[in-house]
DNA sequence: AAAAAAT
């Protein structure tokens, strides 16, 4: 089947390609700053067809012009699926790469039933969702209408519910076996001006009653510590940065605010239809009110999951955009609506140049995983989306970043993008919490495989992730396992997208309880019930030591880690040996006379003096901090974990303080200077090896 | 040094 598939939507691609390209190429590549100025008028080809549009074959004409004519697209729907061959084929079979979106997919009828309404700016991409027959259905998640100022969810679908929320009590699809006790000792620190209380259940007030609703069929019972604060603050219409890891709750932190605001206030009138322009079929152009950004493809599509969820039966369509995956199936994703994009920022950028989507109208800009975003080298895309492009202004829109970590870099984006933000630190899930048992063995590297095989022998039950530095390495010990009975499988980035997704879905249903992989899944996964991590492989930078742990004792479930230590990794022996004592582990003898031995000793500081603002609780709102001599002793006393806010010490350097806003008085603050920072703590004690990280 | 991400 997947070849086929395949298969489909390479033809797909050449038929529109030859005729389709051209046109769509030249329309694409308009410079931002032009295409802003006549968005609203788009390139002659898409006019044509405008008035076929009513006749049903709207989309076509519109928005495939140059193929409707080639193909017969003239006809009503029905004939146009006959007619339109491969059109038809390929839109079924690669609309979204993702298995789960099943329904859409199948839902052609919907499809063309659906597209009319998208370029009614009243209907906003609702086109009667439960008049349109097919509509509904295809529709997926979203099939509900805004109408008369007020919210109308759609019908109830059996199928559709039991894809998106699964049967009861099945394992793969609800969250089982959280433990909410634990759960609740995650502490919630949260500082800024006129913090809100926080909620401490899924009510109305102030959560709209179909959110409500749809929480319930998720089998979500009580927020989650970080969904605590979150909920008030952005419906509040507060800027928020929230250092908080995925198993902590938090995509729901940001779903539900939104949401449920989306429900009470519906959609706002489009760009284009307030220039006037909002002509039949003209309109090939997405104008989505919440963009979510997230570093891999797979944490998007897992955002994208959530979001359907919780968009069930209501007037906001999510959509999912990112690379690898076929753009012209994502592009009529779009063009049936898009209201809550989810987005990697390389292929939206794609999309934005190809003058597809617009920023313009967006209400919640959300970073997820911000420091993973920014260590994989996307702050250019980043800053463009946000600032380069027809985003709205800080005060324009509201705001949410979350990040594991606060590293300096992070604060930058953060001074950039938020407004007068609060700051929540959520108890990490991985290192300081007891949750996790972590062991570090020492293993000789030609030792390890033996290693490993014990240790699956003897923890035979639940899911172990297995973490290695190569992608060779990823598949020649995954063949290594295989030929040694166990079921496993691999995850890394020269798979294919469809072999990426099938590992983890077997991974996750258990089928295949055993995933080696490399960094693609070290963070924001969120794999409920994995029991054991081994880090087979220890990785050169100690975060992501953290967030491979971090995969396992999740949401206050207990876990397993084991990291298989050699002299080759000295290299983190000091930060290591200090998250251990920082999570009351237990610390090896060896891995002190290591330290000890090596000829920095504990001067390999270079990150351990303070390197960076991971790590335990490392995770404090600088604006508080930054100033004085608080945080300069922080970094001086608590020693590696003293910096948090690290890279701050150049703290003169760089902080315009007035962005910082009223809160602590700006970034310095009164104290960068004083010596809190650039003296003491930080600056040098990197010393010796200080230097790569910035 | 490796990995990820737009093509």
């Amino acid at each position: 089947m997947a070849d086929q598939l395949d298969i489909g939507r390479m033809s797909l691609q050449d038929s529109q390609h030859a005729p389709n390209g051209f046109q769509a190429e030249r329309s694409a590549y308009i410079p931002p700053h032009m295409r802003r100025q006549h968005q609203a008028g788009p390139p002659p080809a898409m006019n044509g067809p405008a008035p076929v549009m009513n006749g049903g074959g709207a989309m076509n004409g519109s928005a495939w012009g140059p193929n409707g004519g080639a193909g017969g697209y003239g006809g009503p729907p029905q004939q146009r699926m006959n007619g339109g061959g491969n059109w038809a084929n390929a839109n079924a079979q690669s609309f979204t790469p993702r298995g789960s979106d099943a329904p859409i997919r199948g839902g052609d009828g919907g499809w063309n039933g659906a597209v009319p309404g998208k370029f009614d700016p009243n209907a906003y991409g609702k086109p009667g969702a439960g008049g349109s027959g097919g509509g509904g259905s295809a529709r997926g998640s979203g099939d509900g209408q805004w109408r008369d100022g007020k919210h109308v969810p759609g019908p109830s679908n059996p199928r559709v519910e039991r894809e998106l929320f699964g049967v009861p009590n099945d394992p793969t699809k609800q969250q089982t076996g959280i433990n909410f006790e634990k759960y609740d000792d995650i502490p919630v620190e949260a500082s800024g001006q006129g913090v809100p209380e926080p909620v401490t259940t899924f009510t109305n007030p102030p959560l709209d009653d179909h959110l409500i609703a749809n929480i319930e069929l998720a089998g979500y019972k009580v927020p989650t510590p970080v969904q605590k604060y979150s909920i008030p603050i952005v419906m509040g219409g507060r800027d928020l940065m929230a250092c908080a890891q995925t198993g902590s709750g938090k995509t729901g932190g940001f779903l539900f605010p939104i949401l449920s605001q989306a429900y009470q206030t519906g959609p706002s009138a489009t760009p284009a239809a307030q220039s006037g322009g909002y002509g039949y079929g003209r309109q090939r152009k997405a104008y989505p009110t919440s963009l979510i950004l997230a570093p891999t493809r797979e944490l998007v599509s897992q955002i994208y999951d959530e979001a359907r969820k919780f968009a069930y039966r209501s007037w906001v369509r999510p959509c999912v955009v990112y690379g690898g995956a076929d753009i012209g199936s994502q592009l009529r994703q779009i063009e049936r609506g898009c209201d809550l994009l989810v987005a990697t920022p390389g292929r939206l950028v794609d999309l934005i140049e190809r003058g597809r989507i617009s920023l313009q109208n967006i209400k919640y800009l959300v970073l997820d995983e911000a420091d993973r975003m920014l260590d994989m080298g996307f702050e250019p895309q980043i800053r463009r989306i946000v600032e380069g492009e027809d985003m709205p202004p800080t005060e324009g829109r509201q705001t949410l970043m979350f990040s594991a970590t606060f590293p300096r870099d992070i604060q930058m984006l953060a001074r950039d993008f938020l407004k007068d933000y609060i700051f929540l630190s959520v108890g990490r899930v991985g290192s300081t919490s007891e949750n996790i048992t972590q062991k570090v063995e020492y293993v000789e590297d030609q030792d390890k495989r033996s290693v490993l095989l014990d240790i699956l022998h003897t923890h035979g039950a639940g899911l172990t992730l297995v973490f290695v530095e190569t992608k060779r390495m990823a598949d020649s010990l995954s063949d290594f396992l295989i030929n040694q009975g166990f079921p496993a499988t691999s995850i890394h980035g020269d798979r294919t997208q469809r072999e990426r997704e099938k590992a983890l879905e077997m991974f996750r249903g258990g089928r295949c309880p055993i995933l080696v992989a490399t960094a693609v899944a070290a963070r924001g996964l969120d794999i409920p019930n994995v029991k054991h991590v081994v880090n087979y492989d220890l990785p050169t930078d100690i975060d992501d030591y953290v967030h491979r742990i971090g995969r396992t004792g999740r949401a206050g479930n207990t876990g397993i880690s084991t990291a298989f230590f050699n002299r080759g990794n000295r290299g983190v022996v000091r930060e290591l040996i200090d998250l251990l004592k920082e999570a009351n582990q237990e610390v090896p003898t060896f891995l002190e006379s290591i330290a000890r031995e090596g000829s920095f000793g504990g001067g390999r500081g270079g990150r351990g003096g303070g390197g960076r603002g991971r790590g335990a609780g490392a995770t404090r709102d600088v604006r508080r901090y930054g100033g004085g001599g608080g945080f300069g002793g922080n970094a001086g006393g608590a020693g590696n974990w003293g910096a948090p806010q690290g890279g701050f010490g150049g703290g003169a350097g760089y902080a315009p303080p007035n962005n910082y806003g009223p809160p602590a008085g700006g970034f310095n603050g009164g104290g960068g200077a004083g010596g809190g920072y650039g003296g003491g703590g930080y600056g040098n004690p990197s010393g010796p090896g200080g230097n790569s990280w910035w």
